[in-house]
DNA sequence: GTTAGCACTCGTCAGGGTTGAGTGCTAAGC
DNA sequence: GCTTAGCACTCAACCCTGACGAGTGCTAAC
């Protein structure tokens, strides 16, 4: 990010006045009723700092004989160093913990459950992504016999993640075989990850053929879970964008449509954050995709357990409540965080 | 269904084009341009006709000097009487194809594949329900140990599916005894149902009062499972319907939209198909839902496994190309069955 | 430095006339 | 008796126009 332009105090407090005015009404913002809420100054005075701020990029004026919105910089300086951030109002506490009082059964539920939440208290898309569980360990695995040739790998990864996958056998093989298989490979595997698995010593015993042949399959499997995880990628609240007089167009919410509903675009728009600093706001054009230049994303991290984290955020338009959404985000996180972390015990 | 009012041959033909029309214009149809279709008839004769049509219900006008349009009840008779399904043409399966080549793991990852499918493939809302697996057997099961008090259940159900729960312990238990009440368990309830299960004889034996404990939280847990598969219903290609004139009103899309990502209201629609023929087409206000006043449905079920069955179609706008959407639906739903079965040996 | 006053700009909206697609009706033709 | 050419009529869509008003920039006075 550039230095910003400086302002003074009357500037700042007009640049913040203009944009509390324009979130609240969406239309843009003349120096007459922004005269009524500074009353300090006349309209002509808030005239002259409008055109300032014009000039240094702060504002933007649609036409002439319009009145001034914030642009994407604007609203940049307002996020950076004027908005106070507002408390996440009871009524929407009340909104939102009773999704997470319901204790759902699997990650992919509380995921689902976590979106549902977050689009209704920020009125915007909700985005959730997976907890990354890159390098996971295994707790517990089972073998359960599918056909003469197959046999179904159940799969309990460290945090209770259940995966499963149907593996190929090299000869016929019977349940009391594969039971046994089981144990000796729990005993193998247990705590190691697809990469520690790779450095087992040789197998040897009895069925030490069929072993080491199910080994190569459940490595190979688990490495594919790692590279899955990362693009789930959850989204709700697309009915929340109809209602704001931008999107009228349905050029400009095809688009954005056409982002939300492409995981891929999602999962690229997701791993561009910067989510080292609590939370993370990419306002119009910041984030570098041409078709969400009238949108702004407001993502933040969860924890669960031991730092493993997932990302949730929402995407709205850029003329959102900035000061309302962050806290609420955080807030959803948080819940999140909680009961995926129960969940994974 | 109400008896249709009978047409004659060349009413019949007169609908049919003005149907097709409308189908590929968007723009009511007037009798000039049916007449160079139809050569046969000068634009007075089909003048007259169009004016039967109208009065019996089968078309409707929007102003007095507009071209017509099918009413509900005219594609109505178009779909029951007169459409000539369309083969799906080589292009459309050669986009569809790809998807399931490669074969994903688990039902849901199926699930998703198939309304990304299907959305490309009609150019609408694809909509997919999870295949019903209402009083499933089970095949196996396990318990792993979380905690002193908490012990995770894996189920995998007849057709592979898995599902897990963490289960409350009465007393401290480590992994050995869990092990050994699983394995007796198995021998115990393998085969059976819910219903099934609350029917076994008293426990007896060494960890009897905890193995009785976690008995019935097993059956409440796969009762549970039962009643939640019902509503898991996934959705793809909202984004089909921008691109649509019919859409252009911002209003009716909220509609639309909301009832989409509301699964309850999903669930409704789809329990209320009739899908004994085949292939169920509801037409405008025939789904009851008055927000889905301006949209048809477009349902069939796939068949996987021994009968066990999802439902799979899509919702998109009155004025959809019935005679290539039903095929489509049925070849996307055909390879989901394929699909699933497969996944499920 | 601030502000009242004023001329100016320009989007929005309502009114009015024109255009053209499409109709219904009638009377003539086969 | 069915078909069709002809014609008057209807009405949405479009364009043009002028009034309106929100908002500006500039200037001169305080």
């Amino acid at each position: 990010m550039q230095h910003p332009v400086p302002l003074d105090q009357r500037k700042q407090q007009i640049l913040k006045a203009v944009v509390a005015d324009y979130t609240r009404t969406g239309v843009p913002v003349g120096s007459a009723s922004l005269a009524v809420h500074l009353a300090t100054w006349s309209s002509a005075t808030i005239r002259n700092e409008l055109a300032t701020l014009s000039e240094v990029g702060y504002l933007i004026q649609p036409h002439t004989s319009a009145g001034r919105m914030p642009s994407d910089l604007g609203y940049r300086y307002y996020v950076d160093f004027l908005m106070d951030e507002e408390d996440v109002p009871p009524a929407v506490r009340r909104q939102v913990d009773p999704f997470f009082a319901v204790l759902p059964t699997g990650i992919e539920d509380i995921l689902e459950i976590a979106a549902t939440a977050l689009a209704h208290a920020a009125d915007a898309v909700s985005l959730v992504t997976a907890p990354r569980a890159l390098g996971v360990r295994v707790k517990h695995l089972d073998l359960v016999k599918l056909s003469d040739l197959q046999a179904l790998l159940v799969l309990v990864l460290e945090g209770n993640l259940v995966r499963q996958q149907a593996l190929n056998l090299t000869a016929p093989t019977d349940q009391g075989v594969l039971s046994a298989i089981a144990t000796g490979l729990n005993a193998a595997v247990v705590g190691l990850n697809a990469a520690g698995m790779s450095r087992l010593p040789e197998v040897v015993g009895l069925h030490a053929a069929l072993e080491r042949d199910l080994l190569t399959q459940i490595i190979a499997f688990m490495t594919v879970c790692d590279a899955q995880q990362d693009t789930l990628i959850l989204h709700d609240g697309v009915r929340n964008l109809l209602h704001q007089p931008e999107f009228g167009d349905v050029e400009l919410l095809q688009q954005v449509i056409e982002v939300v509903e492409e995981e891929r675009m999602l999962a690229a728009l997701i791993s561009a954050a910067d989510l080292d600093h609590g939370i993370q706001i990419m306002i119009g054009r910041e984030s570098g995709m041409a078709e969400l230049s009238r949108c702004s994303l407001v993502l933040t991290t969860y924890r669960a357990g031991a730092e493993r984290r997932g990302t949730i955020g929402v995407l709205g338009s850029t003329r959102m409540a900035y000061a309302q959404v962050g806290p609420r985000v955080r807030y959803v996180a948080q819940r999140v965080g909680r009961a995926v972390g129960r969940a994974l015990s």
